[in-house]
DNA sequence: TGACTATATGTCTTATCTGACATATAGTTC
DNA sequence: GAACTATATGTCAGATAAGACATATAGTCA
């Protein structure tokens, strides 16, 4: 398993803190977490996109602001359903997901800081 | 939308019985299920590639026979999270996934019938 | 500084998902 | 047809995620 990810899961708030939890995350655990990191920078990427404040993306998706916040924030306690879903109201494609997943993050144009 | 799906969808048990209900069927909700079932799809190949019976994919991944019934089957019940991560614990790679969620059937030898 | 907008965090209640169990339905082999 | 193995279906208690609300923390502009 590649080392050095702890702090950057942390930040997300997930549940990494000691040395022995980090061990005891599982491969697969780890590769879960991060492709739901990615769908959540997408998700990001594209409210930005459409120039959407978190207020107005919760009313499209009959959600609240919060719940928006915490799917972009990678927090745990948000499900992929929901980011996937989510990112298909926002007019996703499946490729779309698929590149998001396999880690290609899609640079379009200028904005793709 | 493209039409003609209603049957796929019903045998998988999802609630589109009426014409009514399928017209309520929005594309995004349309894509899900059709991710999750390329999901399951891949998650009964995966576990035929290693020769296990769904009560030995059970113990692995600490559930039971039924829900891997289930996953397999398409069942409304089973999220995203969970086919997700049974795929990986079946040893499946992002790119594997991505390549699933694509709609992209990997044949993988002269079993991919 | 105060007002305003956007985003983040904490915590409730309710809804949905999970694993487990029982049971049903094939498909084999004897 | 009995016995056996594999898979499917129905149900339910307990676990997890949902939306909602309050509140906190930027950031901007007058």
């Amino acid at each position: 398993m590649k080392k050095m990810k702890r702090e950057k899961l942390e930040a997300a708030g997930w549940a990494v803190g000691s040395v022995k939890e980090f061990l005891g995350l599982s491969e697969a655990d780890t590769v879960l977490i991060e492709m739901k990191l990615a769908l959540s920078r997408s998700l990001r990427d594209r409210r930005k996109k459409y120039g959407l404040s978190q207020v107005q993306l919760a009313e499209r998706l009959h959600s609240s602001q919060s719940r928006v916040a915490k799917m972009e924030a990678g927090d745990p306690s948000v499900s992929m359903d929901l980011l996937v879903s989510s990112l298909l109201l926002l007019g996703a494609s499946s490729a779309d997901l698929a590149d998001a997943i396999r880690g290609r993050e899609k640079k379009t144009g200028p904005r793709a800081a």
